[in-house]
DNA sequence: TCTGGGGTCCTAGGACCC
DNA sequence: TCTGGGGTCCTAGGACCC
């Protein structure tokens, strides 16, 4: 906690709907619900028209269907969500070269790392007041909340206060006073679980909260979580505002519209799924040491197998293959019913330490598992500048990537290469949702970034 | 037609080394 | 022979956040 309400916390309101509201007219005014595809699908977004119905984010869609039968229900367009988030970002960095985005809707400012001394509340409210302003011109009308305080904690506080489309700034000194009666969900990192603990011990308020002793605190929680709840609690938070934070993992991850109960039917999907994340990997530039495959059962349960592996890989083959392996050691729960299977990669290296011996058994591990995949069809696509932009496993699974449009080739393991033939793609970011195309030869496909 | 997808961080136990 | 502690790495699960 700082001495002075030096730390900015800008929000955008109902971001994802915003821009759709902003971008299609006829939206305005109405209840817009962005959110999954399938009937597996959660509200992502609630425009405030929506949430009027009680429609929230991480709500079943089906149940915002029940709860707002006539809102606009629509499938993310990410690509203008990034361009609508760099635009702000830009904004933000004018403010303070110390600048932490949290996601694409929301970052902390540092005020003092830009060399400003004067804190006083007319200062901070006209900064405030002159961001949002700017905000909504680079971004052609979205409107975002500004909080101000002297910690992250007080000024998520305040922008949260703030929403929709204000601003709330905290002064130095008020803030123990202004947290005692607010739920102790109101501090960050306490989600259900320790809410519920928290219960146990007949603790509703922050302010009771304080009233707790270290003893029953630790042994309810552990000495850790005690701990910084503790400091949280008299308001105490001085975590930094970091401008690069590295990545620590990628994965790649669905739900499926009904719950798999064959290994065969996941093989493809596994394979798939690990392509993807080595891309990305290889995009980022970086090489990672531990390979893991997750699954959600039926029941919901989670479980995850890793492994770590002496070198650092970034190449399709190995990460391919050592998914594929995890998944075998996993295959007496696939019975059960798998309703979501997800491959990631971390323990990341800039460096390859590929050890000779883990690729050759990743090699005959691959081989193994493409020969046990029925009617292999395989994509080779050509974007602009002739780099290969994708290849698939299975029948009917295509991604690559693209600006415009993708070229492509269909063959099959039996037939010679077919025509060169293109398709359009009318949104190169629209990752995760598939664009489907159509080819006679082998039925449908699904292009993705 | 119940309950997403991308992450981060923490805990706890076991292996191993010094 | 018995008993040791600390540190690091790895794995699996869980809580939490947006």
């Amino acid at each position: 906690m700082r001495a002075e309400a030096s730390i900015l916390h800008l929000d955008l309101d109902a971001f994802f709907a915003a821009v759709e509201q902003r971008d299609k007219p006829s939206l305005r005014g109405k209840p817009v619900i962005i959110g999954g595809v399938s009937g597996r699908g959660v509200v992502s977004t609630a425009s405030y028209e929506a949430r009027k119905f009680g429609v929230h984010s991480a709500m079943p869609t089906h149940e915002a269907r029940r709860l707002c039968p006539n809102a606009a229900f629509l499938h993310g367009r990410f690509g203008a969500y990034r361009i609508a988030s760099r635009q702000v970002m830009e904004v933000l960095a004018q403010v303070s070269p110390q600048m932490e985005p949290m996601s694409l809707d929301e970052a902390y400012v540092d005020l003092a790392a830009s060399g400003r001394t004067d804190f006083s509340l007319e200062s901070l409210r006209k900064l405030g007041e002159d961001l949002r302003q700017q905000v909504r011109e680079a971004t052609n009308g979205l409107t975002a909340s500004v909080g101000i305080g002297s910690s992250k904690f007080m000024a998520k506080l305040a922008s949260e206060e703030a929403k929709p489309d204000g601003l709330v700034i905290v002064p130095p000194g008020t803030e123990a006073d202004r947290i005692s009666p607010l739920s102790v969900r109101a501090i960050p990192g306490v989600g259900p679980a320790t809410a519920e603990r928290l219960l146990r011990l007949g603790i509703h308020t922050v302010a009771e909260l304080r009233q707790a002793t270290d003893n029953e605190l630790r042994r309810e929680l552990g000495p850790n979580t005690a701990a910084w709840l503790t400091a949280l609690a008299y308001a105490q938070d001085d975590r930094g505002i970091s401008s690069s934070r590295e990545v620590k993992s990628i994965s790649m991850e669905d739900t499926f519209a009904v719950d798999y109960t064959h290994v065969s039917e996941l093989e493809p999907i596994t394979a798939r799924d690990a392509v993807w994340v080595a891309k990305r990997l290889r995009k980022s530039g970086l090489f990672a040491r531990t390979i893991t495959l997750k699954l959600k059962l039926a029941d919901f349960t989670i479980h995850t197998r890793s492994r770590t592996l002496l070198g650092a890989v970034d190449s399709d083959e190995t990460i391919t293959a050592v998914a594929l392996s995890l998944l075998d050691e996993q295959k007496h729960l696939v019975p059960r019913g798998i309703r979501l299977l997800g491959v990631g990669v971390s323990g990341f290296t800039t460096e390859a330490q590929e050890a000779l011996f883990e690729i050759s058994a990743a090699r005959s591990d691959l081989s193994r598992v493409e020969s046990s995949i029925p009617d292999r069809h395989s994509w080779h696509g050509y974007g602009p500048g002739d780099d290969v932009i994708h290849d698939t496993y299975g029948p009917g699974w295509v991604w690559g990537s693209g600006l415009g449009q993708v070229t492509v080739r269909f063959e099959t393991a039996n037939t010679p290469p077919g025509p060169i033939r293109t398709f359009p793609i009318d949104d190169p970011d629209l990752h995760p949702n598939p664009i489907q195309i159509a080819d006679e030869a082998s039925g449908p496909g699904w292009l993705e970034e």
